[in-house]
DNA sequence: GTATTCACCATTTTT
DNA sequence: TGGTGAATAC
């Protein structure tokens, strides 16, 4: 009824897209920051109210979990719970494992299948590769198993990701042994390929008789479902967001989700597909205009998200890409704060300096900035070490966002373990995994034996252990008849209850007391404690989300024990188990409970009847497997921490502030990368994260693994800094409340009140200053002061020294421009000083120079798809009107960086090696490369006042601890 | 056969 | 840094 109110504040070219016949399939081609997930979720919306499409015949895939939730979230408030929960929405997997559960047996799939995690398809792969090398020794074969299981794993994902069954591989791998042309350069070897091609088939055998799926299967069997039986789904309209990193076999899907009616919207952006390692191909694009006929094009290119410096930047680095159809992004924003390329020294050094700079901004932006406004994005997760702790040590609150997951947590898989045997005593990974936890004496020898033997008859691993229990098969060497007798009676007994349709909690419950497993976890696990949060976290989950999945089937049991201590908690499960167990003897269930189940394809009623496909204990599994994510804890905590993520994960996410560390030769790209431009892809699409201020941060030496090696700045920037200087300084920007209220008018929230922010700044130097003082450590203003001394006794020279205090007080309660800047000797040489122009033109594209004109942009559909209204986004003509705009910008900023520079000049002059306050210790971490003594004396003089060595012992203890031994405990 | 210790290793990105 | 595998002790 409501028919315009997902039509309001969109722009000309959102609107277009919005509202584009729905018949016509549609590619909506957009850069970061351009409002894409805003358009799609608009689009549906107008199907829905204007085009009266039923919201259960549309069907929008996403690329992660979080995508889709936050599609969810914002699709209720757009039209409501009622409307917006009947649309199909998830992750390709997603979406086809509940097709799969549904529709399964067309296609010969019992409901029950598990769905293998990574580490289960390495075990699965790694006994098949013991098996064979064990078949070859056997038949006196001198061909060798080469393969590792890893490679194994990632050529078998690649080939389902293409639709490539291991027959195909060994045809092509035959053939090319055959033509003994030279391969192209980038092809496997096919002697090794055919070895493959058998593990994977060998993979193909072994994952059938798991009734398993591992993830690439649950694409290619939604394949094969559609293909067998179409009708088993009909979508009017279907949507692919990030449509860029799509692999074949989700175009295929996608072309099957849309077989009956063709109608196709797609969300997307070269320039920002960094899935290929995982088999995402950006030709799909071109590839569905040839799958879609007539498919037209929209382009979004206002960016909303960030101020002109970041885009600027950000657009520069994406430009040297050379493949790339050059194309173009503009801002209504003001060109805002310099991206600050920051040089330390080492990590260390960098950490301390990300976490000191969040701080200060914190403190002096006068309310405008809280925690959960910075994000550090990683190449790799290896990274966020050095940085949780500065952050933890100067109390800091951050998270970790998609680092150890949850549900990949020893405890968590024990227990998942378990309850997925329980559905699918077939799955073979989880039999294995838990047969000796808790330690039941059998040993990885008894277990290896077992595997074999079950391989050996082709039967379950459950199957033979149960059989041996009951004696009607003989035992394996050292006798483990009387050590399984339990393990076998305690899953007979949770499977029935299973049956009886127990709530997945109660259930884990059960499991944990017949275990005793609380006991288990204070008998192996030093930090067992935690390690029980995270237990009690997952029935946690489970109460949630099957009250959420089964709003009918309320909760009987509810987890009354929540509210008591840890300690408390585990004593009493550990007295309930031994009771229960008691219990349990008179109660059990014998029976042949797996007698007759093999599910193999063909037969698999018996089992799946029993365990319907909407049992909570499924729905439960399937949930925990797709769901990559952490566990949402109390959000109210989450809110306010820095975020620390990888650069992946961040993608679709936005942050006021962005720092991107270790911007060096051998991260970005990152050294084992194949695809560089991938790699400067990945850059971009972190730089793009930002909204006012962007930080890259480097280090003259990064200690990776092992040993400390020398590192130089990411080749993505040199060459940018080359062509343009005005793009990057090396500064910590001075900010004052003038600056604040412009970049909170970007981030479209209240300015500041300018006593705030002097308060804040005036506050931070205060601290500052007390804390060049030894016996600062007094607590105050801030959680904690800043640490003293920090760089603990390495030569690395960190300088806390705000000289000239005054000066600057006064810029800033002015709102003054900062003047006061040494040139940083970084890689490349000077660089201009922190500036901040407003921007007086609004929409002014900050394209990178390019003499191309828009209709060659995407050029690679461009000659097959017409554009839709080639007016849209105008307002400015690309190609030469474009460069001719970018150029007079560049010269108005010009303009100001030379007036500027005298005072620069002056004071770079002056003091040569102190690095001047508010200032990254860059320069001087710079300057200790050319000058090591002179500036190891400047060290000293900072650190004096603390014996260096101690606070290297302080700092090694405090960042183990707050790193939690492994997993973090929430308090 | 299992537990413990020690040395060595390599170190991405995610459904 | 920690996770893994091999050698050693129990």
């Amino acid at each position: 009824m409501d028919d315009v109110k997902h039509l309001r504040n969109l722009n000309d070219a959102q609107l277009a897209a919005v509202t584009f016949v729905p018949t016509t399939p549609l590619q909506i081609l957009a850069g970061p920051g351009s409002g894409k997930t805003k358009t799609l979720i608009c689009r549906i919306a107008h199907l829905i109210s204007h085009h009266k499409i039923h919201p259960s015949r549309i069907v929008a895939v996403t690329f992660t979990n979080k995508a889709a939730n936050e599609l969810r979230n914002r699709l209720d408030g757009l039209i409501g719970k009622a409307e917006a929960s009947s649309v199909v929405l998830g992750t390709f997997h997603a979406i086809c494992a509940r097709l799969l559960r549904q529709h399964g047996s067309e296609i010969n799939l019992p409901r029950n299948f598990s769905i293998c995690d990574a580490d289960e398809v390495k075990k699965i792969i790694n006994g098949i590769l013991k098996d064979m090398v064990a078949a070859a020794g056997l038949h006196g074969s001198n061909k060798r198993i080469e393969v590792r299981d890893s490679v194994a794993v990632e050529y078998i994902s690649k080939a389902k990701s293409k639709g490539l069954s291991p027959d195909d591989l060994e045809t092509k791998a035959q053939r090319d042994i055959a033509s003994k042309e030279s391969l192209p350069k980038g092809e496997a070897d096919p002697q090794f390929m055919l070895q493959v091609s058998s593990i994977y088939a060998e993979y193909m055998k072994v994952c059938k008789n798991n009734n398993a799926l591992d993830f690439d299967d649950l694409l290619t069997y939604g394949v094969k479902l559609l293909q067998t039986k179409p009708s088993c789904i009909d979508y009017e309209h279907v949507f692919v967001d990030e449509f860029q990193d799509t692999n074949t076999t989700q175009l295929q899907l996608m072309k099957h989700f849309a077989a009956r009616h063709g109608n196709v919207s797609i969300v997307g952006d070269p320039d920002q597909s960094i899935y290929g390692w995982r088999s995402a191909e950006i030709e799909n694009l071109t590839r569905m205009i040839k799958l879609f006929p007539g498919t037209k094009q929209v382009f979004l290119e206002d960016n909303y998200r960030s101020t002109g410096a970041i885009l600027a930047a950000s657009l520069a680095i994406i430009s040297e890409d050379t493949t790339r159809p050059p194309k173009t992004l503009r801002t209504s924003h003001p060109y805002g704060v310099t991206v600050t390329i920051g040089n330390c020294a080492d990590e260390h050094e960098e950490a301390v300096c990300i976490a000191e700079e969040i701080k200060r901004l914190k403190l002096i932006s006068g309310g405008l900035l809280k925690w959960s406004d910075f994000a550090i994005l990683l190449r790799f997760n290896a990274l966020s070490r050095n940085l949780e702790t500065a952050l933890q040590k100067m109390g800091i609150p951050n998270r970790i966002l998609s680092g150890q997951k949850f549900f990949e947590r020893v405890e968590v898989k024990d227990l998942l373990a378990y309850l997925q045997l329980i559905d699918n005593p077939n799955f073979d990974p989880a039999a294995l995994r838990v047969l000796n936890v808790p330690k039941r004496n059998i040993g990885n020898k008894s277990v290896e034996e077992l595997r074999k033997r079950a391989s050996k008859t082709g039967k379950p691993v459950m199957h033979t252990v149960e059989k041996i229990v009951d004696g009607r098969i003989p035992d394996i060497s050292p006798p483990l008849r009387s050590k399984a007798r339990e393990f076998i009676q305690t899953m007979r007994d949770l499977r029935q209850k299973a049956i009886k349709g127990i709530s997945v909690a109660s259930l884990i419950r059960e499991l944990l007391m017949q275990l005793d497993y609380a006991e288990h976890l204070k008998k192996t696990q030093p930090d067992w404690e935690s390690r029980w949060e995270n237990v009690r976290e997952l029935i946690t989950f489970a109460t949630e989300s099957s009250t959420a999945q089964v709003s009918s089937q309320s909760n009987s049991v509810q987890d009354d024990d929540s509210s008591s201590t840890d300690a408390a908690d585990v004593t009493r499960a550990t007295t309930t188990a031994s009771l229960l167990k008691e219990d349990k003897q008179a109660g059990l269930v014998d029976g042949d409970l797996w007698e007759d189940t093999s599910p193999l394809p063909g037969e698999d009623s018996s089992l799946s009847d029993e365990l319907e496909s909407t049992n909570p204990l499924r729905v439960f599994l399937e949930t925990t497997s797709l769901s990559t994510d952490v566990v949402a804890n109390d959000e109210d905590a989450e809110n306010e921490k820095v975020i620390i993520s990888t650069c992946h994960a961040a993608k679709g996410l936005e942050w006021p502030v962005v720092f991107i560390p270790s911007v060096e030769r051998g991260t970005y790209p990152f050294y084992r990368s194949e695809d560089t431009e991938e790699e400067r892809r990945l850059l971009y699409v972190a730089c793009t994260r930002a909204q006012v201020l962007l930080y890259l941060t480097h280090a003259a030496r990064r200690k990776l693994g092992g040993d400390s090696k020398e590192a130089e700045l990411s080749e993505f920037l040199t060459v940018v800094m080359k062509k343009n200087k005005n793009l990057f300084t090396s500064n910590k920007p001075i900010l004052g409340h003038k600056e604040f209220s412009l970049l909170s008018k970007v981030l479209g929230r209240p300015a500041p009140e300018a006593t705030a922010v002097q308060q804040g700044v005036q506050e931070y130097y205060k601290v500052q200053a007390t804390s060049t003082a030894p016996a600062a450590n007094t607590g105050g203003v801030l959680p904690q002061p800043a640490p003293n001394g920090y760089s603990q006794g390495q030569s690395t020279n960190r300088t806390f020294k705000f000289k000239n205090m005054s000066t600057e007080q006064t810029q800033h309660s002015q709102g003054a421009m900062p003047a006061v800047f040494t040139t940083a000797r970084s890689v490349v040489g000077s660089l201009p000083p922190v500036q901040i122009t407003p921007s007086n033109k609004v929409s002014k594209p900050i394209a990178a120079p390019s003499t191309q004109t828009l209709q060659t942009m995407w050029a690679t559909t461009s000659t097959t798809v017409s554009r839709v209204n080639p007016t849209i986004g105008s307002g400015y003509t690309p190609g030469n009107a474009s460069v001719a705009s970018v150029s007079s910008h560049h010269q108005i900023r010009a303009g100001t960086a030379a007036s500027a520079r005298p005072s620069h000049a002056a004071v770079a002059s002056s003091q040569p090696i102190q690095a001047p306050r508010g200032q990254f210790s860059f320069s001087s971490a710079a300057s200790s490369l050319s000058q090591p003594s002179t500036s190891s004396s400047t060290s000293q003089t900072a650190s004096s006042s603390e014996p260096p060595a101690k606070v290297a012992g302080t700092k090694r203890r405090l960042g183990m601890s707050a790193r939690g031994p492994e997993f973090p405990r929430k308090k």
